[in-house]
DNA sequence: CCGAATCCCATGTGATACTG
DNA sequence: CAGTATCACATGGGATTCGG
């Protein structure tokens, strides 16, 4: 059964807030966004980034994602399956609030204290 | 029982991403917050802005909005009581975010077309 | 006028197991 | 590797009722 998303908006001139924020809502597509930013991922890439999420989860967030016309899926058929996510042009359009999300985050909440980098490798040199 | 915000966040770097949107997620925080940007109101002023949410929402968004640092109560021993709800100083801190949540919905939902203006008068000019 | 308490249903989300 | 199906539980949110 395909969910309803959107419930009802009745809001004045907020209403653009509310809309903006149930479109982004959802307990993970926040980060998905901010992560897909910096490029296409895989799947299990995007698992990595998200380490609590659960398969189900995040195929949900990323199914809400497409519906949106945030993110594109590309199935390669291939064995084993490689599928991989990315924005589209709507996604990055999203750009500017993600920005003053992660700012706030940044300089408001004790998660602006983390220094991790976006730049990671995504296996660990095996040089040390 | 104070109910637990905030449950976990697991992200990467996008955890501010995620950390600011559970402050402001809610049904109804993203519009308060804007309505309050434009001065302070009075619950049931509020709710006139809000014309389908129920007392028991408003009152619950308001207290978390409260305990979050990002609104005021101030409450007038008068009768009939009055009770005021304006931003904090750290509330102000969040209108980057708004704005940005607004822009977006005004440019890219159906939203953005309605033509209210948040300067229409409280009530209605006596002498016309 | 402002708000708390209670009841109740819909939804979100996690765990687990199964599939191509 | 990527995804689906089912079950179970916690929370969100609406309706209604009661109180200062």
């Amino acid at each position: 059964m395909p969910r309803i998303r959107h419930k009802r908006l009745d809001c004045s001139p907020g209403c653009a807030v509310e809309a903006t924020l149930e479109l982004i809502d959802g307990k993970w597509k926040g980060v998905i966004l901010f992560h897909l930013l910096h490029g296409t991922m895989r799947f299990n890439a995007l698992r990595k980034r998200l380490p609590t999420v659960t398969q189900r989860m995040l195929t949900a967030q990323l199914r809400e994602l497409e519906q949106d016309g945030f993110v594109l899926r590309t199935v390669y058929a291939e064995v084993p399956p490689k599928v991989e996510y990315s924005l589209t042009e709507r996604g990055r359009t999203l750009e500017p609030v993600i920005t003053a999300l992660k700012q706030w985050g940044d300089t408001h909440t004790r998660f602006g204290t983390d220094t991790q980098r976006e730049t990671e490798p995504e296996a660990a040199p095996a040089g040390g």
